[in-house]
DNA sequence: CCTTGACCTTCCAGTAACTGGAGGCTTTAT
DNA sequence: ATAAAGCCTCCAGTTACTGGAAGGTCAAGG
C-alpha cells in the first residue's frame, strides 16, 4: 500500500513517515513506478513507533524498542528499565515546571495587570529577588 | 568588559552570549582589537534573559520582555498576560508528561522485568489496549 | 625579544524530530 | 485529453544553542 494510506492506517504524517525511513527505521519496499509500498509488518512498525513516541520515547529509544520487540531473545527486564528511566526522566521534567509554573505564579499575583508601566513581574525578573 | 568575564558575570555560556549577538538580543560595543566589549547595560540585560529563559519564555517573548522593560509606557497588564499564558502552557505540558508517567507506571506495573522474552510493555505499545 | 598559554575572533556543522515548499513524475477520474 | 490528486526527491527552516577548526591578540616569564 503507498504512503498515503500507510498513513491514514498510522496516524502518522506522510512527511514523517518518509523521515522514518530516511533514518532507517522503517524501510518499506518499492513498487514498480518507484512509490514506496508498505507491508503489513511495515504499518505495525509505523503503529509501534507512533504509540512509543506518545509514551514519550526519543527515536533512539524507539529504534531500541522496536529491536528488542523484533528479538525473540530479549528479556524483558531490559525493557522494563528503559520504562523505568523514562518515568524518572519524566518526572524531572515535570518537576522543572512545576517549579516554572510557581515561580510565574508567585510574579504574576503580584502584578496589578492595569495600564500603568509599574510592573513587578519585570522588576523581579530584572533584579532576580524572587527567593531573598 | 570582554566576552569572558560576561559569560561569568551572567552565568551564560561565551557560546550562548555570541550567539544572543547573532539574533540581535544583546548588541555589545567593540573594542579597538575586535574584542566584544560589555557595558553595565549589557550584562544586566544577559542576566535578565538568562532568568526569563529559567522561567521557561522562549527567545522571542524574551525580546519582547526585554522591550517592555525597556519601555517607559508598558502597560503592566500585557506582562501579566504573557506570564498568564506562559503558565497556562505550562500546565499543559505538565499534564501531558503526567499522562505519560501514568502509562509507563501501567505498563511497568505488569511487567516482571526478568530475563524472559515475555514482555507486557512490548505487547501493550504493539497492540495498544492501554485502555481498553 | 620570544614563547607559551589563555584569551578572543569568525565560520561551518551538528543536534532532535520533523515540517514546508519547489519542481516534476504518475495515476485516476471525467 | 486534461485536470486533480498523489507520489517522488531535494533543499531549507525550525529552536536554542554547542562543538570545533583556523587564526588573531594579549600578558607573563625567561
Amino acid at each position: 500500500m503507498n504512503i498515503g494510506f500507510a498513513s491514514s492506517r498510522s496516524g502518522l504524517p506522510k512527511k514523517t513517515i518518509r523521515y522514518y525511513e530516511e533514518i532507517d527505521l522503517v524501510n518499506p519496499s518499492r513498487a514498480a513506478n518507484g512509490y514506496r509500498d508498505y507491508s503489513e509488518d511495515d504499518i505495525h512498525c509505523l503503529n509501534f513507533i507512533h504509540r512509543a513516541r506518545n509514551l514519550g520515547f526519543s527515536i533512539e529509544e524507539c529504534r531500541l524498542l522496536l529491536s528488542l520487540y523484533q528479538d525473540k531473545n530479549r528479556s524483558s527486564s531490559e525493557v522494563k528499565s528503559l520504562a523505568l528511566s523514562k518515568i524518572s526522566s519524566i518526572e524531572e521534567k515535570i518537576a522543572e515546571l512545576q517549579n516554572m509554573k510557581d515561580m510565574l505564579n508567585k510574579l504574576a499575583r503580584t502584578c496589578h495587570g492595569n495600564d500603568k508601566p509599574d510592573c513587578p513581574i519585570l522588576d523581579e525578573i530584572a533584579g532576580a529577588r524572587l527567593n531573598p
